[in-house]
DNA sequence: TTTAGCACTCTTATTCATAGACTGCTAATA
DNA sequence: TATTAGCAGTCTATGAATAAGAGTGCTAAA
């Protein structure tokens, strides 16, 4: 039974099947229970009787989009149920005035700290879902620095604020007792040489750039340590880095079930190890500019089949979404995170547009 | 039965008596399950029989140290057995060199802002002894405004830049597009009203300084936006916060347990209701510069009542430790956030020293 | 004061029986 | 041909009954 088949299958059912499908899924992302043909019949209306609607789950079944776990259970969708469902609800729902207020309350402030964004991005997705939260930060290699600057703030330690293209500002502190004369010149000494430049270049060619930074800096060591500091610190940032929240709303989802402590272990372990976790996210396979989701066993990984994994691309290669049960409330969390997700991608943009304004 | 009158109990209590106590304690947080007269008799050595260690259980019992569930199970400890147990315990144990060496390594940087020095902290105390860790954030009304900056970005933003007593940085950003000279007389001017001022004297003066900064920096409103902001912030900062880190820890703790389900919906509630569990630990007396505990029932919220709840004061009315079921490994916790609380210390303190010393 | 020995208590696991929820099938019906 | 009523058959869930086992409390002796 091939994919095409299977989609085959799907347009040559009619429409009632369809409904009766459609009607299962949802009722058992609502209430978690398997669902008999009397339940269908009470929720979806009598128009045909108990015996029809068992017929056709009985073709349901045999087209591997509902299963049942014995003889004479009610039936719980399969991933494939899941998956035309989830393809079936193509248009987005509206956000509540209330989410939409939230969201915008949160990104209030418009350059922070990348870190703090994508933190308060994950930390709003989550809130907002009541699931797992996860966001994946930009891909860095083709931004570019905008500026480096020393700044004194007394006697002893200097604070080195960085700016790039992308509106990211990340602060260090330096020990140091140079004078705020001094920090000055070293700052456009140092932008002079590296602002432009884009921070895969910057990261590539350090020893070149030292030199070079030696030879024009020469009696200011705190040149040299400010940009041993700026290698480190973009080597951190161009580390992707996955910022997970709303863990405690894993107990909600966990809890219920039965095998709930190994579960949840297997993923406690997982949401640790951050390049596992990437990778998942990675190779779902992305409809541009839109949501996608991974259900159940379509993911990649093994830890994650009881769970679907919906993430959406926010650009500059960042990604965000939710992981939640299988049964989650779809609907929902596409549009959230499409709203979202959109938001961020929004404000980021803004940032390099500026950036580019104030660089003619 | 008064507390004397079970010290003088303890007191009284012949050392064989102790130590089976002791023994059930500890057997009891290492294992979780009831400890009987036989497995007493195998951990704790055989210098008597199991019928003299069932006199001296039934013994404790009567006295409230124990408990058992039911007419002929093990006992397991009662509160008070473990207040015996954790006033046992006052030498604390050494740190293991591998819990030194990532405490070091945490606090490489010193002049950080305080909300990440804090969460910092909260991440640290949790992944060392894999419970729920807190930190209090300290009372700031007491410490003093060290500086204020501005600093320009790019054409529309200015970095403010504010730096308090207690090494305490943080950072906001203003759209302005003032020039970096006339941001630096801002600076000024904003400085030499400001700086030495204690938090509370700024904002319960506001208005008064209002008045005054719009006098001096007249046809400068940048400098009454900073000032507003500066007001904002302080605002935000001296509003005590709460940073708690390793929730996911809580499901180890509360998967192993009957009620788990309902435990856990009450313990999210009452995390994120940071001002009741702030007044949890602000209830536990303290001892001077050491640790405190409320150990199951001794805590003030009934929620707590099967957790308990160890706590530090790191200075400058701060507190830190760790929420944890009420069988956890006190004698590590409480070295651990003893170890940390006066590293924690000593940062803060440092920090204001050297403040001193610019200041002179 | 300590100990051996035994009766007694309560838990936990297992088995068994019963009620109930659904389906699948057959035969009748539109 | 599609739908429906009715009923047999399947499996779960629940509770009762039972047996095995862990552990104490007590008594009488050392």
């Amino acid at each position: 039974m091939t994919k095409n088949a299977k989609n085959k299958t799907i347009k040559s059912m009619d429409v009632r099947k369809r409904q009766i499908l459609s009607a299962i899924v949802d009722h058992y992302i609502k209430t978690g229970q398997a669902v008999s043909s009397q339940t269908i019949l009470e929720t979806y209306g009598p128009q045909v009787s108990s015996a029809t609607i068992r017929n056709d789950m009985k073709f349901l079944e045999k087209y591997g989009f509902i299963s049942k776990s014995w003889s004479s259970s009610g039936r719980t969708p399969t991933t494939q149920g899941y998956r035309f469902f989830v393809d079936w609800i193509n248009e987005l729902s509206e956000l509540g005035r209330k989410d939409e207020y939230a969201i915008m309350e949160s990104y209030e402030f418009q350059r922070q700290r990348l870190e703090d964004l994508l933190k308060r991005t994950a930390f709003l997705l989550s809130s907002l879902t009541g699931y797992v939260a996860f966001v994946l930060s930009p891909k860095l290699e083709s931004t570019e620095l905008e500026s480096i600057t020393l700044l004194k703030l007394d006697g002893e330690n200097v604070l080195m604020v960085i700016v790039s293209n992308l509106g990211i500002i990340d602060t260090r502190v330096i020990r140091s007792s140079y004078s705020a004369e001094e920090l000055e010149e070293v700052s456009a000494l140092l932008n002079r040489s590296l602002r432009g430049r884009r921070l895969d270049q910057i990261r590539d060619e350090a020893v070149k750039q030292m030199n070079e930074i030696e030879r024009e800096t020469w009696g200011y060591p705190v040149a040299q340590e400010a940009f041993a500091l700026l290698h480190q610190l973009i080597d951190q940032q161009m580390q992707r880095h996955l910022y997970v929240e709303g863990i405690l709303n894993l107990l909600k989802i966990v809890f219920t079930w039965d095998e709930g402590l190994s579960q949840a272990r297997h993923l406690m372990a997982l949401l640790e190890d951050e390049e596992r976790f990437t990778q998942a996210i990675e190779v779902i396979p992305t409809k541009p500019g839109g949501v996608s989701v991974a259900i159940g066993e379509e993911n990649f990984l093994d830890d994650l089949h009881p769970y679907s994994l919906v993430s959406m691309g926010y650009g500059f290669g960042g990604a965000l979404g939710i992981l939640g049960p299988v049964r989650m409330d779809y609907s929902k969390v596409f549009s959230t995170a499409n709203y979202i997700g959109n938001r961020l991608q929004t404000i980021l943009t803004v940032g390099q547009r500026a950036t580019a304004m104030t660089q003619n």
